[in-house]
DNA sequence: CAGTGGTCTAGACCACTGG
DNA sequence: CAGTGGTCTAGACCACTGG
């Protein structure tokens, strides 16, 4: 139940630098990580909970909005539709932990990804069964690091189905690698080469470690 | 200059399913990505862009917030501040094209990833190289798959620079590993431990392949 | 001081959708 | 039909910041 919810509704402090909207957002997003209210619950509607809060609905749609852009929420218009608590994640402590995605979310006027390298190849068996896909499957392989206000923050290897996304790597990404690794990391082209040519294309040419996530360790 | 920007406000058509806060971020997105307002440019202030294009200036911020959000515009307050377009991003058209990142973003309602390895080990040279870390610096390894409503979108793998994320990996995911692997891809463990073990914690146990970006392809 | 973006209000009409 | 979220309006006051 979420009706309760309205009896919960928090004074509003109206000081600087901490918005409305935001402490809205905070609010809702406590009563979730507490549980009180629970995944598929539905809140009340806008216009009932905004007058339970005290502040009008475009603002209390402020809060929504942010909760809905971060996956926290889930809401579907119509007679008996309205905002619902999205299932947890797997990922989610992840994804907020260590403000790590925050921290990119907030600062991305400076925050970045460059590509170091975008080919399509064939799916090794791990990346297929793990995207469902016939070893061998077309897949697009792209390269990146991300980085905020110019501190590298993660590289990133990534593997995409290509017959589903079939325009991705239309640019002529490759050829910029090899300048791209000695302007910036000051590798030769033979290092670079060394490191960061794609595995082969035909998987009876491929070692079983080609993909990197082999090898035992010894436990 | 971007005064000129004023007299090329388009008219907007006020019909169902095409918001009007929608034609305008499209049309400021064409006027930048066309060169007609370059990256640094400030753009004129909300109010007056607001009257240009006859709508409130509400609904002229839903289409700067979109802009800001994905990091097209940076937006300042104060007596010389205004909204000032971005420096271009090598991997925009990456994020933008094939809707892949919009999709899941629209579609994360059932939008996830799942962890299927987490650990963290010491940097090999390449990962070293793109971080900006010595070599066996102490990074994160994280290996999801990306899916929205089932469908498996992306594997990726990651390596996060660990002094900087320190309590990332405080969950015992390793432990699921294998659970995950057999129950979601058919995997029995054996075949698992070949694929999905991370590298040696010790460089000089790491084959020169174990990163997975090594190989040469016939060229 | 003047102009900026950030926030907030109190309304309105819309398409959609289940009863 | 009634209730939902989505959109839009025409205002207002705020903190901030350079001249």
């Amino acid at each position: 139940m979420t009706a309760e919810l309205l009896g919960r509704a928090p004074e509003l402090s109206r000081h600087r630098g901490h918005p409305v909207h935001a402490q809205i957002e905070r609010w809702l997003m406590d009563e979730i990580t507490a549980g009180r209210v629970a995944a598929g619950d539905r809140l009340p509607g806008e216009r009932e909970l905004a007058a339970a809060l005290h502040v009008s609905r475009m603002t209390l749609r402020q809060a929504l909005d942010g909760l809905a852009r971060r996956g926290v929420l889930i809401r579907t218009p119509g007679r008996s539709g309205g905002a619902f608590v999205a299932e947890p994640r797997i990922d989610c402590d992840l994804t907020g932990l260590a403000g790590f995605t925050e921290q990119m979310r907030r600062a991305h006027r400076r925050a970045g990804a460059e590509v170091l390298a975008a080919h399509t190849v064939d799916a090794e068996p791990p990346v297929a069964a793990a995207l469902r896909l016939p070893t061998g499957a077309p897949v697009h392989e792209v390269v990146r690091v991300r980085s905020a206000d110019g501190t590298a923050l993660a590289l990133e290897r990534s593997w995409l189905p290509a017959e589903a996304l079939p325009g991705l790597l239309t640019h002529p990404l490759t050829d910029r690698l090899y300048e791209l690794l000695d302007e910036r990391y000051g590798l030769a082209p033979h290092t670079a080469v060394e490191y960061l040519e794609p595995v082969s294309a035909d998987p009876r040419r491929g070692s079983p470690h080609a993909l990197g996530v082999a090898r035992h360790r010894p436990t």
